[in-house]
DNA sequence: TGACGCTCGTTGACTCGTCAACTAGACTCA
DNA sequence: TGAGTCTAGTTGACGAGTCAACGAGCGTCA
């Protein structure tokens, strides 16, 4: 109907482009779900609890929750309003250095983040790990530990 | 420091998993600018007008349009609100069946598209597909065809 | 000391997409 | 025919996250 001139994807490669970006919408759609309906908390709540326990003295600055979490410091600023509000993380000064603000997971936190981790990591297993064999996982991860934005070997998922 | 009695998630388990949500977070981010800076179209607009670009007589019911994007009714309504704004959509009453609206690719709408193709594809290319080998596209492909929402062969990613 | 530039976090205004409620039209069945 | 029900699409109110602008604090260098 028209021409061909520009560019194309074809094959395996369409295939692959349209899996992912259709995969990822499909499961994290399921997965924030799910976290809402049981624990009443967002996936990136979770995340957001999930990286404090895991980091030194269960506190980081605004700027690296950001950075982990790929949100902006005023998205991470609105993100940590919901949960202090919520009593799950406080707002702590750094003593040091006062334009820093650290947040802090409060045991109410902790114990919200153990009891959503079930859930959440049994969602994980269901909808994304379950499809593959073992040897499948180590090839994805290698696979797709080249892409840009991916990380490795940052910790656990679960609570430490 | 605390006990590890939920289940855990592990190894390459883990590291599949993060490499695919960050991953995505950061290719999408990074697509969407591009697409954003050269032709003032967000990735989503884009890829409403592909599918309508691919569909008979370049048209689709707004339901039919919602269940590709992944969107919601009420989202798609207000997405093609805006493409109509720009003269790249026009909406079409169906004489059959008075509750249908199509949404209707103008002549407008498809050169943009063309334009914004080159721009997009070289884009994908670049992000997600220059990293693996023709071999590992299929390998790709066929794993993350099995996740859910995943679907195929629902014809090209440029215009036909 | 103090002006300059940088970083950190917050806020206002906005966009995008959701959910719930609604209207309008089509289908069904008595 | 007409009541009941279903489907398609739109709208209002809202939530989440962005960008741009800002205030406050730190460091540097003259």
């Amino acid at each position: 109907m028209a021409t061909t001139a520009e560019p194309d994807l074809a094959g395996s490669a369409l295939d692959a482009w349209r899996s992912y970006l259709q995969s990822h919408a499909a499961i994290l759609r399921q997965l924030d779900a799910e976290l809402v309906a049981e624990h009443g908390m967002t996936a990136r709540d979770y995340e957001v609890l999930l990286y404090l326990a895991q980091a030194p003295e269960r506190r980081l600055a605004m700027s690296a929750l950001a950075e982990r979490t790929m949100l902006t410091r005023s998205g991470i600023t609105r993100l940590v309003d919901g949960l202090v509000a919520h009593d799950l993380i406080e707002r702590v000064s750094c003593p040091e250095d006062a334009r820093i603000s650290y947040a802090s997971l409060t045991d109410a936190g902790y114990e919200k983040l153990r009891q959503a981790g079930c859930t959440h990591i049994a969602s994980i297993r269901r909808l994304f790990l379950a499809h593959f064999s073992g040897p499948e996982i180590e090839q994805l991860a290698m696979l797709l530990a080249r892409l840009p934005g991916a990380r490795m070997g940052e910790g656990s998922c679960s609570v430490e």
